[in-house]
DNA sequence: GATGAATGAGGTTTCATTCAT
DNA sequence: CATGAATGAAACCTCATTCAT
């Protein structure tokens, strides 16, 4: 079991991110996911531990490399306004390119952290989360440091306001049936968040 | 059927909002709340249609209160400054006072945009949806219209970075077992969000 | 949920007694028993936690009061004849009333003493076992004690011997379609078994 | 396909003995008799026809051995106590070498006999069974024939007893984890038997 | 109105068996 | 011959909803 990167392990995660975004965790059987992958509903059980577990394995697989690759790309910026840059975009590009995954993060994962889960399977999830935040916390923690940020500012708002800020433009791109470019707003919402965070002139 | 506004409709509403907080609405079963709400699971169906049905009056009748009384009070302040102060306070204050509530808006609310529902449901929930952005809205206009808010703002970004702050922030709120104090961080919060949205000095 | 004693209870057991005995344990499906004790599917789980729990509490309740009627009334007995023949009629009468629960006794109850069971239920088993263990070697031990029995019976012997060959007798009879009245052979038992154990002339 | 006789028959017959005695027939898992037979599941289907088939075949060929030689053995000696002697040598030899044969033997045969099994198959069975039974008879009939059992004994439950005590013994000490000595009771048990069926003095 | 026992459709998961390699 | 990934029927169990009392 979990024989991790065949061929038909992928295809049922696509399957399972399309049918997800489209129905819901909830509302979407194990049968359906099977019919879009194109396989027997008991293949499904081979490659994964249980209905739950292709979620999370979803999480873990698609949000853990943009999440590496975030973080180097980040930490390579020296000033904080290319770090942030560099955060949006890299956030809405591969989002844009992936919208059903798009999706089930925003409509599953934070559910997730709610509920009864076992140890291992909650510890993926909130490291997940973690190593977001922390990534946002870096950018706050440098524009301080560098004199950009209002030396004042209360770091947990700021991570409110830029965490907060990207998601419901997210969110909002998406039920609004992605009617607008995602990358145009990359330097838009930039100019906004570094306005609202910088040291008053 | 739905002879609302009983002693046990209230009941119910209320055993809903709590259980849904701590299971969330699909690991609810109806008996929980029923028993919650110390009434049979047949009573239930007396009072409402169905289990989804309980979760759109929730929402209906939770929010609508809120909803009209911060669209009354924002609109009887004058300057943009007081009417987002209303805004951030009578959000705050209500959801304060009902942590279990703030979890099921949070948590439920926007998954039922996206899922099959009739047609009734579905433009009850838009609608209070619709009338949080629009109060959201008219406080950019005003800021733009008074020349406090910088006139070149995207007004949807503007939206965004308003509503997503917010949002956040309750929702950083609960996920930390609601560890700080909501309503200290008004003040803070309307500084924050009036300097990122404020015409450059 | 387990609401013993309900007409639906009694049902359901001795629809479980009949099909088990017809099919088996594991060849036997919740619905067939459903149909059987003319229920739903999902009545069967308001009396029994699972299908194990139908089978437990077949058990518990059709052997527990046998051995409780026979434990009283071989104790009554002084002389060990009459102790040995108690013992034989009653087990013998019982089954012949019964021959479905005898089928299940028969062939699933020592199955289930092997097989991976939670404390409680491995419990439950293990003590009607027991008892009915101990209820031969007490007539065992009254027959050495009245000087009835060879002094040096080794007492796991004689008890495999009266177990065994009572048990044998029964199984016979099930397995030839009951053609043979088997209280007939309480008498020519007693007789075969005494001459066996007892002292030598 | 049943091509007997390889070195993988045999491989695969001994892993399912082990595994059928410790998880039971329906508990095992083909894969699981894959696994200890170190063969690929497929390869069963070469020496097999089904899971069912294994466990007949594993029965025919591990008892039929056992039976021929038992046959032979007791029909060679002359009077009855070497006869019944050598019936229970042998077979508690038999079992106490292979006590993993003995666990399926005695918690799988029976078992059996009363499920719809076809024809081909439940002939073979039957005729196992039916050949022991008849070394049974023979032996009762040797001791009547000779004047050392009781003329009038009912040859049944002569049977009865003879093998209703042997398989409760054998039973016993599989169910202690074979604490005692099998074979240290041949003798014991012989006296014990013969005691009970032979002519009163 | 209120009850809660009963319903039965539907969901996840298992596993004996097949078959392309 | 041998493999083991794939299949899909079938099983147990849950739970929203109904309805006789």
């Amino acid at each position: 079991m979990a024989k991790k990167r065949g061929e038909k392990y992928e295809a049922i995660l696509n399957a399972a991110t399309k049918v997800f975004a489209q129905y819901g965790y909830h509302q979407t059987q194990v049968t359906k996911i099977a019919k879009e992958a194109q396989v027997a509903d008991g293949t499904i059980y081979l490659y994964f531990k249980s209905k739950e577990d292709i979620l999370i394995s979803l999480f873990d697989e698609k949000m853990g490399g943009l999440l590496a690759a975030a973080e180097e790309k980040v930490l390579e910026q020296q000033d904080v306004e290319s770090k942030l840059r560099t955060l949006i975009f890299m956030q809405f590009s591969y989002l844009a390119q992936d919208p059903d995954l798009a999706m089930v993060i925003k409509f599953e994962l934070r559910q997730l952290e709610l509920r009864q889960l076992n140890e291992v399977t909650r510890n993926k999830i909130n490291e997940l989360l973690r190593r977001h935040l922390h990534l946002i916390d870096h950018i706050v923690k440098s524009g301080i440091d560098q004199g950009v940020f209002n030396p004042e500012l209360d770091p947990f708002l700021a991570r409110y306001m830029i965490f907060g800020t990207l998601d419901e433009t997210v969110t909002s791109w998406l039920m609004k049936d992605r009617k607008f470019d995602l990358l145009s707003k990359v330097e838009p919402l930039l100019n906004l968040l570094l306005n609202g965070l910088k040291r008053a002139a």
